[in-house]
DNA sequence: CCTTGTATAGAAAGCGCTTGCTGTGACGTT
DNA sequence: AACGTCACAGCAAGCGCTTTCTATACAAGG
């Protein structure tokens, strides 16, 4: 029924092992002997089975990406570029391997689950995106796991997301903490005192040190925060939206708002000026991420920007051992705060 | 060094088989054979080898998912849905399948090899979204491609493609025609008579469909289209802007701007703002998809949505035999115009 | 009590490939 | 002229699992 590699050898009238050596080019054969077994190949139409040649060769060409929202840009963008480096077709990449994004949802199960399935697929390498959720339960479960992993030979990749020591990954962090920090302290520069915080989903490391980051930058400054300022929700404008009224009926005063990221700061955008307030000249609002569309708000929005295809590509490139891993296995990766219309003086 | 099943049964004095039978759990097992096999699994700590299963039973649990580009979240909210149906771990599904999400970037040669090596890893279904590339050679390559998986038991599933007759693809396609041409008739409804046109790249269907569309509504109002109102360009943001100038340096009396897609048509908005026009006042603009962010855009964008997640998770549901494929092998999937405040009765 | 049926477990033959080891001529070396 | 050396090519032993077929045990039927 299907063509096999027996079938090219007796097409070409060689032994299959000479076959798999010229498919495989990591082993002397004639020209002649080549030419001969790919004319086979091309006429018999045949392709290679995977699980059998990684069975056979104990290792696979699939590499895994976990990312936490696929419809989400920020991921998007963090994958696009893995991708681009873990070769693919066509990718910088000599051998084809097969990218494969996985969708955990933001869900823990789904999370381990899909290491699981990766193992057993015996995978190359895993890279995982995105911030990392903070249940001791499972973040053990998670570092066992990733540890089984490494001991493997697959190589582990943390991209954005923090280190997590004896795991034997590699991190790529993000300075969610700095880039909050540098945040707030332009709005305190500009003259802001009463400054709300919608933060991402409590159980995050993103989340933590984003606000981390803002909190220091208010004590720094003396201001006293105040617990209604911040208010916890999703990673998506609509959350934005709903935190941002929540806010305003807390405290109509508050001059400036600070979102989790660049999508609930739209969303803090629209309630805002659904309340009929105007921005900046009434509150000033920031983002987080500088994701492509946050240019495009009017006003443009102030927000921090993460290199995430740079580092996508840093993760990929180390993922396929094409870069040396960091020293101590960690690197921290600034982000940049870009300063833009939505964010002003505040008004009397 | 690894576990395998032998060391299971072993463990749980049973042949190997019998672990087999209850790790698939199609073949009667004795509850206390059972348990005696899931504990020795647990200690053993035993994870299936995907390879050797996969060769042995001649079927993967892989199911490909190709997209154009995965940092765009046009993609990215398709392939969330299709994924979610899938399976993969918490996904409806009941099996594990593992769904993996390839980024071909838009180039032929990558769509090619992705399916090559999807064939190779023998994937038990594919999904390709997106317009597909109007290029006879890749065309017949690619049917040819699709004809050999699906014989091979592959279910083929295009999701917002155009049907590609005889490769026993199920196709589920979005009426772009239908949806440019409303948009169009929308404007013209309006009063617009001059209206630019920012085109994706020529030789994709989708930028065909919808240009047809379009100018199938200014033929039906007898409008005589001018050919400098069209101009191509990338689905991007960058190249919606450029594309604007352009069309304002063509003929600065145009008094709408229609985008190929809504990245394009906020560059428009940008572009026009930089040259100190008013939307909607002094130019409308209209974009295509309604992407989350459209909503945001200010004023928010006249444009037509494609109900992408639920045409995702229908072909992800087709392409696990969930359900029944539309009559025909093809079904169109109608857009909804979205009128907002980015349109609106021409000056003057 | 023996036959037939039913439920469950095992033996073993692959699935299609890779690779260590073993030839086998053709050359170059003393 | 005898003998290493090389460059290739083939043999055959698996890789770890699934699945068909067969074996066994016990219950029910005649």
């Amino acid at each position: 029924m299907t063509v096999t590699l027996a079938d090219v050898a007796a097409r070409a009238q060689v032994s299959p092992a000479t076959v798999s050596r010229v498919l495989n080019g990591n082993y002397p054969v004639a020209a002649s002997t080549r030419e001969r077994v790919l004319k086979a190949v091309d006429e018999l139409d045949y392709v290679l089975n995977g699980p059998a040649s990684a069975l056979a060769a104990a290792t696979s060409d699939l590499v895994g990406i976990l990312v936490n929202d696929i419809a989400d840009p920020f991921f998007g963008i963090m994958a696009g570029a893995i991708q681009s480096e873990i070769g693919g077709p066509g990718g910088r990449a000599g051998g084809e391997r097969l990218a494969v994004v996985c969708n955990t949802g933001g869900s823990p199960e789904r999370e381990l689950t899909y290491l699981t399935l990766l193992q057993r697929q015996r995978a190359a390498a895993v890279v995982l995106t995105g911030g990392a959720i903070e249940d001791a339960q499972h973040k053990a479960a998670m570092d066992a796991k990733l540890r089984k992993l490494a001991d493997a030979g697959t190589r582990v990749v943390l991209c954005g997301r923090p280190q997590a020591p004896e795991t034997g990954a590699i991190a790529l962090t993000f300075d969610n903490r700095g880039g909050g920090q540098e945040l707030t302290e332009h709005l305190i520069g500009l003259g802001h005192r009463r400054v709300g915080y919608i933060a991402g989903p409590e159980e995050r490391t993103t989340t933590r040190h984003r606000l981390e980051g803002h909190r220091a930058a208010l004590a720094a400054h003396g201001i006293e925060e105040d617990a209604r300022w911040t208010v916890h929700g999703r990673y998506d404008r609509r959350s934005g939206y709903e935190a941002t009224l929540e806010l305003l009926r807390r405290d109509p005063s508050l001059t400036a708002v600070v979102a989790a990221n660049d999508s609930v700061a739209l969303g803090a955008c629209a309630a805002l000026r659904d309340s009929g307030l105007r921005i900046p000249d009434d509150v000033s609002v920031a983002g987080f991420d500088d994701l492509p569309f946050s240019i495009d708000a009017v006003p443009a929005l102030t927000t921090v920007r993460l290199p995430l295809a740079e580092a996508g590509a840093r993760a990929g490139r180390i993922a396929m051992g094409r870069e040396e891993a960091p020293l101590g296995g960690v690197a921290s990766v600034r982000g940049e705060l870009m300063v833009r219309g939505s964010t002003a003086v505040p008004r009397g």
